[in-house]
DNA sequence: AAAATTCCTACCACGTCAATAGGTTTTCGG
DNA sequence: CCGAAAACCTATTGACGTGGTAGGAATTTT
């Protein structure tokens, strides 16, 4: 039941790309930096993220990527869902045909409310809580060394 | 975000054993056959849930495995746990840790809530419960076809 | 004694994941 | 106009987990 790294260095990208949002366009070196990931691997993710439509690219000196809509407006599982595929538990949550006992299948009904569960959560949360939360916990530990 | 073959298959044994809960102890051999999965890799299955004490065996000739305790009081965490191990998206949520930015990250508890929320589902559910919903819907069936 | 069954340990093939490599194209600043 | 900075593209690799197999030893019933 593991989140591939994609699903987690993906929130991760989204998250600092929404630190930033309204400000200039942040290239992939800098975020690899900041996360202490790969350069040539963080270039890979975030292209999924702009073929889902996420994120906006400028391209040559100077450029980067931005989030393309606001961070209010980007749920969690608007990022996970493109890094991740289906976040069913059983393939034949998404695709019944895969197996003959589907519709009377007891087990299967199961495996469908932990998927919609898991979906509700990550849909009920936005990028821009995600800031406050952050932004909250950054002032809390200034505030703990003064 | 998927669950292996182990925690699928492991279920619908725990669930075969509960309908025939209070018989006979049933061979490995008619499960495989029943569930049309090999039977030497069955076998490795329920070894791990003899090891996490939800099932009994009794060797030898006649001999089989039973449920050590009533389907009403075995969730199917118990069964999903020993075969899938965590249910954690992430691993730094249940070994914090591996990650020095554990303790503010924001993503981190995101994951929390999502392993709670499944945990919670699974620990809600009985075998009785499936057992029940099984019945319900043979004979549903049953009715439909007089 | 023979059959049925659990139990144990090792092994292997395959696919996916994470990461790397090596370039090409676009754009800005001077 | 040139060089640097950056996105963009395609292919390859190494490691690991998963799913499944093999062969036999131990135990119990008939």
């Amino acid at each position: 039941m593991r989140v591939s790294t994609k699903g987690r260095y993906g929130l991760r990208v989204a998250l600092e790309l929404a630190l930033r949002y309204g400000g200039s366009p942040v290239p992939v070196r800098e975020i690899a930096e900041n996360q202490g990931i790969s350069e040539k691997y963080m270039e890979h993710l975030i292209s999924i993220l702009k073929n889902a439509g996420l994120v906006k690219s400028v391209r040559g000196a100077k450029g980067g990527y931005v989030l393309s809509l606001p961070p209010s407006r980007i749920t969690l599982l608007d990022i996970i869902k493109p890094l991740e595929g289906e976040l069913s538990p059983v393939e034949c949550v998404d695709n019944p045909g895969i197996c003959d006992r589907s519709s009377t299948c007891v087990a299967r009904d199961i495996w469908r409310r932990v998927k919609e569960r898991v979906e509700g959560i990550l849909r009920s949360i936005t990028l821009q809580d995600l800031v406050d939360e952050h932004n909250r916990r950054v002032s809390a530990g200034f505030m703990y060394y003064i």
